[in-house]
DNA sequence: AATTCATATAGCCAATCGACGATTTACATG
DNA sequence: CATGTAAATCGTCGATTGGCTATATGAATT
């Protein structure tokens, strides 16, 4: 049986993720760079800082200042190669996202 | 079979979904604010301003700019009654957000 | 009609965002 | 070693955020 202070801070944790997330979901682009490196991912085909910048069309700043939040978010990993940053989707942040965001589901 | 340009256009305003309701949560009171009003409906115990002053210890313009949010994006809808404003969720915004997330899953 | 009470809105302020060009850093290669 | 290229970081600027107090709105009560 749980105590009713631990299942607060769970919650707690939670609900900062959902936020943190959110957060960083929180502007089209960076759902689009998300989606993309995803894509590209599944079809074992890398993707560096200037892939995106041709695929989106904004300044090179723009897209790594995006790229940043995804990764400070844990939602992307960086593997520098030669000279060129290969970005890659953290499935497990994604989860954990989905995973509580669904609680909502099961509150209804 | 479904052409190329309607699928982005399908794709595009999913995005844009995502982005919205994202924006609504990135803020651990919104996330907490929505939370709250889904479990008092749930028991069928309604919700107001006031309540929400009390239960999270905002100033009463601070809720209402939470407020605000979450209905804008659909997440709220309210309910004007005597000299209270009622908040209910709106479960197919939730549904729809959901849903659009959860095609990420299916991408991997 | 005057007052009270709940809520929304306006306005303030410091902080952050989102776009950019410019610069710096870090490697590779000539 | 010098040059070129990729990407991160810096600095700027206008817009937005998030908290607040103060005020306006609007409905209920006296």
């Amino acid at each position: 049986m749980r105590l009713r202070k631990e299942l607060d801070e769970l919650q707690e944790k939670e609900v900062l993720l959902i936020a943190q997330i959110s957060d960083a979901l929180a502007h089209p682009a960076r759902i689009k760079i998300f989606r993309f490196i995803m894509q590209q991912n599944k079809k074992r085909q890398p993707v560096c800082n200037k892939d995106l910048v041709e695929e989106f069309g904004y300044a090179q700043a723009t897209i790594s200042q995006h790229v940043k939040k995804l990764i400070d978010a844990d939602l992307l990993q960086v593997k520098k190669q030669d000279r060129f940053s290969y970005y890659y989707v953290h499935l497990g942040t994604l989860q954990n996202y989905l995973d509580a965001t669904r609680k909502f589901e099961n509150m209804r």
